[in-house]
DNA sequence: TAGCGAACTTGACAAGAGTCAGGCACTTCT
DNA sequence: AGAAGTGCCTGACTCTTGTCAAGTTCGCTA
């Protein structure tokens, strides 16, 4: 099962491999459009087909990865916004697009979450990823430049049954199978009926293994939900209308990786806590890549939280959420509430 | 100092000054264009500024790396022509350009080179330089899509002195300017006028660091020169023309990195052998990336002798050169000629 | 082997993108 | 301070690109 050949490019033929012929036109009609910059005229005439095949082709280069573009991260770390907010919040890096109507934000937001992942996968890399809209759009929208290695997603907390759209299985199994990643899933119940029955589960060995797994993650990624109606927590069935209830008026403002903190990030510590299944508020902060992808004018308040809470270290958003949190007032220590 | 007297309210004043200001707005532009896929008109109202201005700032981005388009080069070693080259000549990989008019076929090899060893580079890397219009043609467009760490550029092989438009110090300091890489130059002419000279040179402290970096390059760039009139080594000034000659008459057919080879790839023992200085051709071989970039029908025979000689692990070249390869014979091993 | 459907290609049209000379605002030089 | 210069923006023009419905080819099934 291991390759002989030394030294050869050894790109495989995974599922269809078309015939080599066909592929050879759509890469000659890529390198003569984006390398040599010819219009797709000359490129049709040379190729002794109609113009409108040549905007096909380069549609499938792209598609294919054949040929993609790629926006520097780096250049959007420089912008005023960018550098502001990292600085604000502690952040290594914040990935801010433009605005625009908030319908299209979660997709946009997914497009530059992808862009920004995709850039910091290396080989080896165990990735973890929790569930939500947003994170779904960034499973949805990535592509790796070059397959990388042996990489493996994990989720990172136990599945709620009531959000078969957004829910955290379909977001791992998309990713992986979008980047080539082995696909771990959490066999639990995002949360259970009684703290022993949780414990219990937990002591199951393929459990253990799955938990190792995700400490050993040097990667994350997740969104911020807020506690409000029609808020992502309520719709996702993970816990009853009158449990989330109870957690707002303990002081929460927001959701992270399925864990209720308040307005300065700390953990709200109630009901639910000793039944959820997945990764510790602490344990998040352990990974070295943390990257929060979330924004819209009502998750202000709970992004604030969560980056106030340590708990990312990338941030993707867009200019008004990104200008929204700037004008925010610092977080003022107080004792947590009694 | 800044604009007197605002002779209105403006909300969300652009004030089109600042660099990092500026350097905003061809971020948001290029990420408009080339992420939402918004068309420049719409980009252009967002932003209030004429279209023509959002082309101005996507060039920009562009220029600036904000936005890269790359190839993969996986791609085009999927295709036919690639992959029998390479098994014939047991190439890792082979990068094969669509074939055009020869005038700019340097250019077009030059570019594909640059995205080739772009591909290859990585932090700490030192990459052997050699020279000719091809391999400058390389340095003169490549470009990191993110700057690598430390790198360094050495020049493989003694400076000639005729050749000032495409000379050896010319190929390295443009390469390493563009990369961002240390320059080291070979300070030695190619061919000295007496074997002892040579020696007592390369004896010289600094002469020994220097080829100490060259045994360290773990890439190596060079193209193929032919032996007939007009070619690069008559032009260079590196040898008079009877010295070439000579080295025709005992069978030379190409000139890899300033030393001649014959048909089947073994070196010509002539005249200048001890009185060059650069790298060998057995060092040569011991690089672990070696790139040749060359293509013509002029340079076939040429090229083939590189390739049989196992002087490359990649090859650069366009379709007719690769057809024309893979029509010649097999090499047939037979004794050099006496 | 005729019929059917999927996949690919095509031509014509509409929309989008690149070019360039001229204009304006700010800077630099004398 | 005025002249000359520089850099950026603009509108109008032309060429280039994307779209779409209609055709074509090919392979598969009945």
């Amino acid at each position: 099962m291991r390759e002989s050949v030394p030294d050869q490019i050894d790109l495989e033929s995974r599922d269809h491999a078309l015939p080599a012929e066909f592929e050879d036109v759509v890469v000659w009609a890529a390198w003569l459009y984006y390398a040599d910059q010819l219009t797709q005229n000359e490129i049709a005439k040379k190729l002794n087909v109609a113009r409108a095949t040549i905007v096909n082709y380069l549609r499938l280069a792209r598609e294919r990865g054949i040929v993609s573009i790629r926006l520097n991260p780096e250049a959007n770390a420089r912008t005023r916004l960018s550098r502001d907010l990292a600085a604000r919040y502690g952040l290594s890096g914040a990935l801010i697009i433009p605005s625009d109507a908030e319908d299209r934000l979660v997709a946009r937001l997914g497009d530059a979450g992808a862009r920004l992942l995709a850039e910091l996968i290396r080989p080896g890399d165990v990735i973890g990823v929790a569930w939500g809209r947003t994170v779904l759009a960034v499973a949805e929208t990535i592509t790796l430049a070059e397959p990388a290695a042996q990489l493996t997603v994990v989720q990172v907390s136990g599945s709620s049954t009531g959000s078969p759209d957004f829910s955290a299985e379909l977001c791992t199994s998309i990713m992986s199978s979008r980047i080539g990643a082995r696909c771990v899933n959490l066999l639990a119940p995002a949360v259970l009926s009684s703290r022993e029955l949780k414990e219990q589960l937990l002591a199951e060995p393929v459990l253990q293994r799955q938990f190792e797994m995700i400490h050993s993650t040097n990667q994350i990624l997740f969104g911020v939900g807020d506690v409000g109606a029609g808020s992502t927590v309520r719709a996702s069935g993970m816990a009853t209308q009158a449990e989330i209830d109870g957690y707002v008026t303990l002081g929460s403002v927001a959701v992270v990786i399925g864990r209720f903190i308040d307005a300065a990030g700390r953990p709200t510590r109630g009901e639910l806590d000793d039944r959820m299944v997945g990764i510790s508020l602490d344990d998040l902060r352990r990974v070295p890549i943390r990257i929060c992808v979330a924004g819209g004018i009502g998750k202000i308040i709970a992004i604030h939280a969560a980056l106030s809470g340590g708990y990312a270290t990338h941030l993707v958003t867009d200019t008004s959420t990104a200008e929204a949190l700037l004008a925010l007032p610092a977080v003022v220590p107080k004792e947590p509430r009694l």
